[in-house]
DNA sequence: AGGCATGTTGACTTTAGGCTAAATTACCTG
DNA sequence: CAGGTAATTTAGCCTAAAGTCAACATGCCT
């Protein structure tokens, strides 16, 4: 990210219109992605965000109806890749357990790589109308996550004290990351990644196991 | 908290004017910090923050020079707390796990207490001159901790790879419940604080234990 | 070339909210 | 009760940033 405005090439052969056009709305969730998550949503202006890309306030409005319609769109990208992470989560198969550590770790990458995705944090600045449905969209993944320790139990691979507020700590964990994270080398996504995998791994994964 | 500006006496009495001032200035800390953590500083107002407490916007100014100062005064007393909340574990003994488990017991109470501290996570919005002593004593303590670590290995209660990444996943968990409990009784202090410590306990502690 | 789509922008309006000045009230003391 | 200080407020200034608009590009398509 940061990298100017480069980016964004302004040669438009037909059928590569719809194509660039996404693009563009990528690279701008990208920048707006990574500002929110390190300054919130109300500290970040849309001029910056501009800058950053290199192009002029009123483009953004031109794909964007508002700074809300932004966010939004910030969220829905992270619920959506979030949801798909428990899918693929769920289609690697294996236990519970490793389950759960595969879509923490793949969720830690994403934090450390910078505006990937949006925390989804201060859903009351979302669009009146957009609020309720994402509430529901987050919670269903946290129920995911929940439903999981409870399956671990039974398939034998995790502890069976495991409830909402450890979850909350480990999302916790993780959602802070990009707080502190900062793309300058001296921490590497898999050093963190590793970490916190053991550390979760020792908290949540079933006594004795081999 | 929150409940209005009854809290406020406006009976003073010759000697207790010094009083009174500091617990109206506790207040506006107290009401200040809650909001800052819950929506952030730039998101919060101080209308928002005098109309919660009952009184008029420039009242806070006649105690505070200015937005950013106020977020000083919170800061500071977080690191004073967090910093006596380190010696009084160093001074009640035993293993270093001790220690780093009652740190982290008594720094969840507190953020389940909503407003009795704020989260350090907007340095920037400091005022200026104060942003690098405040980042300063923001780093010493995670050293402390990570000191602590140091020791643990030494007294055989903790493991040897607990790392920088592992305070971080820690403190991270415990600094994002202010960003999701409510104290509507669904979920007491003392259920996340064990959760939370039973979870650090099995990621950090030497293994076999006693 | 002219026309239409798609983008892009400088310049503007508007508003929320930080901050201030000056007037007003409350309260203590002699 | 009078004078002084502390505390609070009313009214308003001022700036940053959200949002708008009309004019200007760009490039394909006939």
């Amino acid at each position: 990210m940061a990298q100017g405005g480069a980016q964004i090439a302004t040669t438009t052969s037909p059928f590569k219109r719809d194509a660039l056009r996404m693009r563009k709305v990528d690279y701008i969730r990208q920048v707006a992605s990574d500002l929110f998550n390190r300054k919130g949503f109300d500290a970040t202006s849309l001029d910056e965000v501009a800058e950053i890309i290199g192009i002029s306030k009123p483009s953004i409005y031109y794909y964007y109806k508002n700074k809300s319609e932004l966010l939004l769109d910030c969220y829905t990208r992270t619920l959506d890749i979030c949801e798909s992470l428990i899918e693929e989560a769920e289609a690697k198969g294996g236990t519970s357990l490793d389950k759960l550590c595969y879509f923490t770790r793949e969720l830690i990458y994403l934090n450390c790589a910078h505006g990937s995705i949006a925390i989804v944090s201060e859903l009351n600045s979302v669009p009146d109308a957009s609020i309720e449905g994402l509430r529901k969209r987050n919670t269903a993944l946290t129920e995911n996550l929940l439903s999981l320790t409870k399956n671990g139990v039974a398939d034998g691979s995790m502890r069976s004290d495991i409830g909402k507020p450890t979850i909350y700590f480990i999302m916790g964990g993780v959602n802070w990351i990009p707080r502190w994270h900062r793309e300058d080398g001296t921490m590497s996504a898999e050093d963190i990644a590793n970490s916190y995998t053991e550390f979760l791994l020792r908290g949540v994964a079933a006594p004795d196991g081999n």
